[in-house]
DNA sequence: TCTAACCTTCACGTTCGCGTCAAGGTGAAG
DNA sequence: CTTCACCTTGACGCGAACGTGAAGGTTAGA
């Protein structure tokens, strides 16, 4: 009967949360230096902490680099967009004056918007690209079939652009 | 007797090619150094020119670093494959050999898959990104309007996410 | 021809995003 | 208490992608 532990979320120390993300230990401290990451719970001897929303914090940013190729400084703002959303959410709560939340929510507001308007141009560009790629691998394979059909059409390649 | 001139393609210099894509002349001159630009024209005096193709070219580059997050050397990938293309086209074109011409044609397939996967894995990314951002954005609209219409429900976005 | 604007090639400086020691404190096991 | 793996904070280094002169040639117009 071991006592079951109630609210212990299991934190986990830089190394393994290294191997979990994927990322160096030099990485999530560099991150936590620029701001990217709250400064987890320590131990009593300053062994940083890490919590399982801290994990997924760090697979968010490592995705955004990664995958989406932002800079530190462009996740630092998306990011800081979440904070203050939260914080946002306190000073809504703080005051009952429909202008000020209304102007709290407006900005808010605006901040997503420029966001989206920023991944939206990401995404057609890369749409594009796609586009590109996908027409000309549709090409190949129709002249690669005629190879192997031993059909050997001069047509090559019609409207090369 | 200026024999009139039949195909004179208006070659620009560095700085006007600058202003056109919003590159820097020092990035301009940096591509060309990593090997991303052809070697443009050359003037008597040694002077770059440019012409459309390089524009575009540069504005493709100057696409895939600022909205795309590449970073040269990938974007070298990308681009040599083009030059590839064309060159495969010309092996394709100098062998009769089903067998080197089916070789030639997957192994431009191939790459182009490879090339494919690479930008899909971003765009999912990206769509995954801008729906987050869109569903932050529909609440925050609601909340402004119940403000702005005077209502004041305490429901607090109920699934924080 | 002369000048002003434009260009060239070095070449060193800078920022970002870490890698990599160095010198020491921490923590759990034995 | 000792040990050893693990952690800490500096601090220097590095490659990428340019910025920023310096020193000098080029071009087009008056």
């Amino acid at each position: 009967m071991s006592h079951d532990a109630p609210a212990i979320p299991k934190l986990l120390r830089i190394q393994e949360v290294a191997a979990e993300t994927g990322l160096t230990m030099r990485s999530i401290r560099y991150y936590e230096e620029m701001g990217l990451l709250a400064p987890a719970a320590r131990s009593e001897g300053a062994y940083r902490l890490f919590d399982t929303d801290d994990l997924e914090r760090l697979r968010f940013i490592a995705g955004l680099r990664n995958d989406a190729g932002f800079s530190l400084a462009e996740i630092g703002q998306l990011l800081e967009d979440e904070q203050t959303r939260q914080r946002n959410r306190e000073r809504f709560r703080a005051t009952a004056d429909p202008a000020e939340r209304a102007a709290v929510l407006g900005d808010a507001l605006e901040r997503v918007e420029r966001q989206i308007a920023t991944l939206e141009r990401k995404r057609e560009r890369l749409a594009d690209m796609i586009d590109d790629a996908q027409r000309r691998r549709a090409h190949l394979r129709g002249h690669l079939e005629d190879v192997l059909a031993g059909r050997d059409p001069q047509h090559d390649t019609a409207g090369e652009r």
